[in-house]
DNA sequence: ATAAAAATGGAATATTTATTCCATTGAGGG
DNA sequence: CCCTCAATGGAATAAATATTCCATTTTTAT
């Protein structure tokens, strides 16, 4: 009400800290706009860091990125840094305390070993996000919303996903055909060029699977491909390849990122095929 | 080397730091063993706050809690501050920065909702470790392992946590056999006293599978129960009890702590089996 | 091309926060 | 019961950090 109150209040959470940065954006100053690119990429540092620290990863002197800071509407770092602290201590409430609670001498192995599996989760969701490419999901999903029939096939540890994925798509009401591979060693042959094959395999590549895919491509029929590996062989036959590697526990693996990824698939499916 | 160098060098990581705090807790003085509690239940907090507000939280002088940090091997606050920073700056290197990116308008439907989904899998894993009853593993585990023979049964979304959980038992040479309730009306048929059922099933509970468990009970076999609350009707009726809650997105779920859960079982009773 | 306005970086200052010191209290041993 | 030594809390000091100020540079408008 006095000044030149850019912003009057301070945004009260992150979220609509990230909000107002995008529409000032534009109308930042060479200097604040690094600032504000810089604290995009990096908002997990905010809690941990000092001005001087921040400045100098977005190369740019303290004082500016003080007055970045009050561009945002804040009086300060300080203030800034306070919001970032208190969600940081509110999202992990007792979830650290609990893990090394857990770890404490005492606790039993299989405990331990939960932890041990709930951190590799935390972990495979995390590099998944981080790697994920948009463009490839939508091309999967473009193909399987196009085709007549899905034809989900994955032996082994793959079976329980494109089990899953066999439930949820069903469930959604979209057309689809799980495989299992025993006993049918025909499954191909109900492949047709309208049709898409979505085939799970991790390393060590199943023959079955593989051939599967050779089948599907001498048809005609689309492919999607589910590996963990871009280095999986048939990866050239797809159409669209997707990589979700799990971190693994003394070499054993959840298929959470799959899993989590197939849950996605088949329900922004249903939310296109319910628009149509 | 010069004065009471209880512990020369410094804890460096935050796990090294834990281990360190079992060996001295007893040997600690009232209020320095009051510092070790918080810290134990609040590690959370370190790198977020000020010796004065940990001090504060532990009621305890801010004098004590520094005399703690040294007695733990730092030269003071600051420096056992400046390892729970580092680590924790690189625990979520740019995760948090990719989900907002990612949830930025302009992004596909489908990638927010992976995000969507993915962060539902952190808070599950993370709901579910805070309330594990470590009692309970033991007994399920030591229901399987006693076992003849484990019977698998879970339909509809059930079904893939059954399917991963057989997969991972015969991977570790347990016997266990995968019941898949379709055209196996007789599925109880092979049920003996000495065997144990593990029925999975989540709200709205599916008839076939507490029609399974009722007989099992009456047959005398072992029962353990994979569910979603502990409304289940069939609750009493089982000898052990496992809830995995998950938490959902717009009603639906991806079963991960299941999935987890099944697989930690699974590698436990391995471990124990090869010991044996 | 020039003046006015905005932006910038560095240095000075204020504030917060960590750390040390010491007088007082409390516990354990003879 | 007294002496000794460890432990404690508060106050004093030191260090780190945020914040402001201002001289200088850069941009913009005319």
């Amino acid at each position: 009400m006095s000044t030149k109150p850019e912003t009057a209040q301070p945004p009260r959470s992150v979220s609509e800290l990230l909000d107002r940065l995008d529409h000032i954006d534009d109308s930042l100053p060479k200097r604040l706009r690094q600032c504000a690119v810089l604290l995009r990429r990096n908002i997990n540092l905010v809690a941990v860091s000092t001005v001087a620290e921040m400045a100098a990863l977005a190369d740019v002197a303290p004082s500016a990125f003080m007055r970045f800071c009050q561009a945002l509407g804040f009086s300060g770092y300080s203030e800034m840094q306070a919001l970032f602290r208190s969600e940081y201590a509110q999202s992990r409430p007792d979830y650290d305390a609990r893990l090394s609670e857990l770890r404490a001498k005492g606790a039993p192995d299989a405990t331990n070993l939960f932890a041990d599996f709930a951190e590799a989760g935390h972990k495979s969701l995390i590099n998944f996000t981080n790697s994920l490419n948009p463009d490839q999901v939508e091309a999967a999903l473009s193909l399987l919303q196009n085709a007549q029939m899905a034809h989900l096939f994955g032996m082994r540890r793959a079976y329980s996903v494109t089990t899953y994925f066999h439930y949820m798509l069903n469930k959604m009401g979209v057309p689809a055909m799980l495989h299992s591979g025993v006993g049918m060693v025909a499954a191909s042959a109900s492949f047709r060029a309208d049709d898409v094959l979505f085939a799970v395999t991790y390393a060590p590549f199943s023959p079955e699977t593989l051939d599967v895919v050779t089948e599907a491509k001498a048809r005609g029929t689309k492919i999607i491909l589910l590996t963990d590996s871009a280095d999986c062989p048939v990866a050239p036959e797809a159409d669209v390849v997707l990589v979700a590697r799990e971190v693994d526990v003394e070499a054993f693996r959840v298929p959470t990122v799959s899993m989590t990824l197939v849950t996605t698939l088949a329900v922004a499916l249903g939310q296109r095929v319910q628009k149509e």
